[in-house]
DNA sequence: AAAACGGGGTG
DNA sequence: CACCCAGTTTT
């Protein structure tokens, strides 16, 4: 195995160099420390800046997180993805308010038994605001240790995830475990990315197990098989004097506590009668719709065909779990993105 | 150990 | 189109 003794070091050297101005960087509040971690969680710093801004803006502190509405919390996450974060922040909120007198914990077993707080975020935010010596291994960290150190096996099994854990916890005792973290990530973000690292200008060049070895291209070693399932939705536009009918998603299932209207799935692209009976909605006949926008929207593991159609019928019973709203009112629910764009563009344009 | 969970940027 | 992003929870 590679051996930089001073590997810390030189890259705090780079980071002070290199680090680029974010609207987290240098925060000790550990409340908007973990805000900008859980935002970023499988998401891009670019895509989570306008987020971060916005949810301190409307949450600034636990207690207002804690209190808020569900839905307030849920619309301000609306398009970025991943809806169990933005659950699992309220309900890590209200965990530290009742257990810990609101108080931030500051204990790595603590920080970890929040909803929503893995391994590597519970690291993060031990290292970055208590400077405790907790490795937080994330996707670019992988990534940069992997080619340094030449890890050939398979970056998802946990096995390599350990190994490359114990390089780390060698590693951040040595320098600043908060700026040692941010360091690290930072240059897998904008130095040894996964396309077109700058080996070039790299400091640790004459010690990088990849590079000498010509195989940056092909570290880390991911073995993934994602199946992608097709999935059909159909939702119905029940419109009567300025009121729209909408349901909750409730069921374990994309897009929980997200807004939607009525809607039928089926499992092949058309609306079959003999198959789907639709007396539910007053909808008799397939001629008693119309058709207004399709969508083809693509997810990690589904391909939604999705439609919109305009409903020819009288108003269907409204069940426990539907309301009816007024247009305006739509802007303070979330919607999966998706639905958003429609309303954007037929309801509300 | 594997599957589920979003949406957008990039080459 | 494939890959991947400051991962966690559920199965």
């Amino acid at each position: 195995m590679n051996n930089i003794s001073n590997f810390p070091e030189q890259l705090l050297t780079w980071y002070s160099e290199h680090k680029r101005t974010l609207p987290w960087r240098g925060e000790t509040d550990p409340y908007k420390i973990w805000i900008s971690e859980v935002i970023l969680q499988q998401t891009r710093v670019q895509q989570g800046w306008d987020y971060y801004l916005k949810f301190i803006a409307e949450f600034p502190d636990i207690v207002s997180l804690a209190s808020a509405p569900n839905q307030d919390v849920m619309r301000v996450w609306q398009g970025l993805g991943y809806y169990s974060r933005a659950r699992n922040l309220q309900t890590a909120a209200q965990q530290i308010v009742n257990q810990y007198q609101g108080k931030f914990p500051e204990k790595f077993e603590d920080i970890i038994s929040l909803k929503g707080i893995g391994p590597y975020t519970a690291a993060a935010i031990a290292s970055i605001a208590f400077e405790k010596p907790y490795f937080a291994a994330d996707g670019n960290v992988y990534r940069v240790i992997s080619r340094l150190y030449g890890i050939l096996e398979d970056i998802n099994l946990p096995k390599t995830k350990n190994q490359i854990q114990e390089i780390g916890n060698q590693m951040i005792h040595q320098v600043s475990p908060s700026e040692f973290t941010q360091a690290l990530m930072e240059f897998g973000a904008i130095h040894c990315t996964p396309k077109s690292p700058i080996c070039l200008e790299c400091p640790f060049d004459k010690n990088c197990y990849a590079l000498n070895h010509n195989m940056v291209d092909l570290l880390p070693v991911k073995v993934n098989k994602v199946k992608v399932k097709n999935r059909y939705f159909h939702y119905f536009i029940f419109a009567q004097n300025d009121q729209l009918l909408i349901e909750q998603r409730t069921q374990q299932d994309i897009w929980k506590n997200l807004y939607q209207f009525p809607m039928i799935e089926t499992y092949e692209p058309d609306i079959d009668l003999t198959l789907h009976d639709l007396d539910l909605y007053q909808i008799k006949s397939i001629n008693q719709i119309t058709e207004l926008k399709r969508y083809k929207h693509k997810l990690t593991h589904q391909q939604l065909d999705i439609r919109f159609y305009k409903v020819d019928a009288i108003k269907p019973v409204i069940q426990s779990h539907q309301m009816m709203v007024s247009k305006e009112e739509l802007s303070f629910l979330g919607f999966p993105i998706v639905i958003a764009n429609f309303i954007k563009e037929f309801i509300n344009p």
